[in-house]
RNA sequence: GGGGGCAUAAGCUCAAUGGCAAACUGUCGCUCUCCAAAAGCGAACUUCUAGGUUCGAAUCCUAGUGCCCCCG
């Protein structure tokens, strides 16, 4: 009892997934660093309980706050790995106009490359880095292929373990919310595969129809759908058309209910500011090359379609190389879409009452030494 | 100097038989259980000014103001 005190207020709901993903924690015996190096010092194997829930650190926040430079220092400061929470890095190619990180070269400075073995000998040489911190999510798939949340979920609580695993910290850092809340609360997203046959039938469809149709076959989920919004209409019949079950149902147990203690740090930078950095950014990625990178992902097989759908950069950028609209407009036009973006991730991350909202590297490093710290 | 045209939201060479002032862009807000940088929803802000006709005016009349065009 007396080392469950914190778990006394909340009881945690023991589910199979949730006991048998916890039996390996602590790690009875890792690979000692030795060293003293803070970079691996990180207490996520102590305090062995029976209902021991690791810690994870999230940084969220909109485009351009600032996000990924903040979680690298995090990482370095207190031994971390980072998994990328975002919809369009995952892509390979997508570089420029998803403000990836820049993947450290192989032929670093001496005692950069000193502080990689140190940091990451355990982690496999393929990994991304980052001024020395291994990335996770990143570069995952083709911009060919549709990768969707539950991919994303399946990869990123693999990365989690993996991390865990090695003693150090996960640090999930991005601005795609949904990705973030499926990662950190063990959403129980149905494994129904997207079928584009089956979608394109249905897009022929009105919003009216689709809803009466769900209705029949799902009432449940159809009380809750926003009925005008027909891609999620599509999804819904999707899921009961294939499975020949409903949608499972979020409030179930599993809503909610994190296998990890995570603590959320937000970034969120006064509007004029971000408007500013976004116009900044925005020109550096146009210099940096977005256009051929853009050129380079059509000619390599990604449709005109699929491009558009990427959203941002990749839709305003080719539909200037189709000649759909001029560069100023293009630029200008851009620049609103991402504030609109930055708004719309905001109102997400409004809701989240857990997270906790900093201005600085330092305000961060102080919550999360306290995090570490406690039990 | 003479003649003609136009004036509607923050923006738009933007709609409205004399009968409830719209659409689009922007601004602000919101929703979300696998296409989530996507998709969807909502709100605030309008008839150049002053008179007149009329039950009723963005609309018709008069004057003013501003802008544009034509003739000299």
């Amino acid at each position: 009892m007396s080392n469950a005190t914190g778990a006394a207020r909340k009881p945690p709901i023991l589910l199979p997934e949730l006991v048998e993903g916890h039996a390996m924690y602590p790690p009875k015996s890792y690979p000692s660093t030795g060293s003293g190096n803070n970079f691996l010092t990180f207490p996520n194997s102590a305090n062995a309980t029976g209902r021991y829930r690791p810690k994870i650190l999230a940084v969220v926040g909109p485009n351009a706050s600032g996000k990924s430079d903040l979680a690298i220092r995090l990482a370095r400061r207190f031994g971390g790995e980072i998994i990328s929470a975002d919809s369009r890095q995952v892509y390979r190619g997508m570089d420029i106009g998803t403000g990836k990180v820049e993947r450290d070269e192989r032929r670093a400075k001496s005692e950069e490359r000193r502080a990689h073995r140190l940091a990451t000998f355990h982690i496999p040489h393929s990994t991304f880095r980052s001024q020395g911190i291994p990335h996770h999510l990143l570069d995952v798939a083709s911009p060919r292929t549709t990768f969707t949340a539950t991919h994303y979920q399946k990869l990123a609580h693999r990365a989690i373990r993996d991390i865990l695993k090695r003693n150090r910290l996960p640090i999930i850092c991005g601005g795609t919310g949904f990705y973030i809340d499926a990662a950190v609360y063990n959403y129980d997203l149905p494994a129904v595969p997207p079928n584009p046959k089956l979608r394109a039938r249905l897009e022929k469809i009105t919003a009216e129809v689709l809803f009466h149709r769900l209705k029949k076959l799902d009432p449940r989920r159809a009380k809750n759908i926003d009925p005008r919004n027909k891609r999620r209409l599509i999804r819904a019949l999707e899921i009961v058309l294939q499975s020949g079950r409903p949608s499972p149902s979020p409030s179930s147990a599993l809503h909610r209910t994190s296998l990890y203690r995570v603590l959320k740090i937000g970034l969120n930078p006064q509007p004029n500011k971000l408007r500013e950095r976004i116009h900044v950014r925005l020109l550096k990625r146009l210099r940096q090359g977005m256009v051929a990178e853009v050129r380079k992902l059509h000619a390599g097989g990604v449709s005109w379609q699929k491009l558009d759908d990427f959203g941002l950069e990749y839709r305003y950028v080719s539909r200037y190389l189709r000649g759909l609209l001029p560069k100023e407009q293009m630029i200008s036009r851009l620049e609103t879409e991402i504030w609109h973006y930055a708004k719309r991730q905001m109102t997400w991350f409004k809701r989240d009452k857990e997270i906790i909202w900093v201005k600085n590297e330092r305000e961060a490093a102080v919550r999360v030494k306290k995090f570490i710290e406690s039990c």
